[in-house]
DNA sequence: GCCTTATATGGAACGCGTACCAATTAAATA
DNA sequence: TATTTAATTGGTACGCGTTCCATATAAGGC
């Protein structure tokens, strides 16, 4: 029985290689450009395809920029460890990661923008967040940090998600809500953390 | 002397009563069709003007839109109040009003984006959230309800700023981070309010 | 090479937010 | 009524994300 001739469909391979091509030439127009710098039609332009390809390929802008998240976290965590390199203490150690999390994304307002804010609360199918196992990898980081210095497992996933999602939310109102006259960061992350280790 | 001739400016009523028609009108447009209904055609249309005219009165988009928000966080206080009525108890209120913060929020997604996400992180002029008495006035209900479970005024604010930011990062990351398995929310606003009282 | 089938493409389109501009309209004075 | 000045408007345009579609191209079998 011979098979069907015709064009067969793209191989896995070439579909990887494609995709990957796309993410490369998008994480280098953020990097040097900017967010506003990776549309759609200038992607395609610097990939050298028309742009319906790339939907061909990626579910819409967002498919494709949640593969510039792993750059900016790795980046974020780099950061965070290099501020932890010289400190022992558990304590201050948690209270020298937050406020560097809280820091970074402050400085990087861009950063913050592509990572936080251009998910799309109203497809409830684009959380894909946590699902790479590098971004995981990212807020373990906290995990560890958070076990360092409880002495039992009680609550340790509830303290952890919460000092989560406040540092977020800290990141959030520091970078969009201007006109109120937050506390420094230090002092609020220093009030976080001693919530999360009494 | 004579005046000069020709058409007078607008005057502050004029503009005000036209600014004022406008807002109402997103404002219903919102109500009744959601966020993706705001578009400034059809916002020209529904006022019955061009929509250039519309950019006459407003700075932009996001000046509209800023404008909805004190009917979002209205309708947000008015559920906080509610859950607080029967609450006499100075710790289990402040539990309750952050609970009930967070789960609005969860509840109201397309609120959520309007108020929190729809604010251009690159642009640090349109950071006027708290210049709204208004709005000041509703996250005036956390200060007061923190002073409520406070012995001594020490880091008052530290602990209020905190608490705000931290349940807004929680709706944030409830709303965008679907794939986590984030803990209940009131495993997580306990943690949090327990954090501000000890 | 021909046929077949999948892919990529050019082009058009839609509505989006916003900018620009000449013409029209409106509202005042003389 | 004519003139003046401000406001509004219709129209065009831009790039945006995305959809649609007919056509061209590519890649395989025979």
């Amino acid at each position: 029985m011979t098979k069907a001739s015709g064009r067969p469909p793209r191989s896995e391979r070439d579909i990887s290689e494609f995709r990957s091509k796309v993410v490369k030439h998008a994480l280098t127009l953020y990097r040097e450009e900017g967010f506003g710098a990776v549309s759609m039609r200038r992607l395609a332009r610097e990939v050298g395809c028309a742009p319906m390809t790339i939907y061909a390929h990626f579910d819409g802008k967002t498919d494709i920029l949640r593969h510039l998240w792993s750059d900016v976290l790795a980046d974020m965590a780099d950061y965070i460890r290099k501020n932890l390199n010289p400190i022992v203490e558990p304590v201050d150690r948690l209270q020298s990661a937050a406020q560097s999390f809280v820091t970074y994304w402050i400085d990087h307002p861009d950063h913050f923008r592509l990572v936080f804010m251009s998910n799309d609360v109203e497809r409830s199918d684009v959380g894909t967040f946590m699902r790479d196992p590098k971004t995981l990898e990212h807020f373990q980081l906290f995990t560890d940090l958070v076990a360092g210095v409880l002495s039992s497992e009680d609550h340790a996933k509830a303290k952890t998600d919460t000092l989560v999602s406040a540092m977020i939310g800290m990141a959030l109102c520091y970078n969009t809500i201007h006109d109120y006259p937050w506390v420094s960061v230090s002092a609020m992350t220093g009030q976080l953390v001693d919530g999360i280790i009494n």
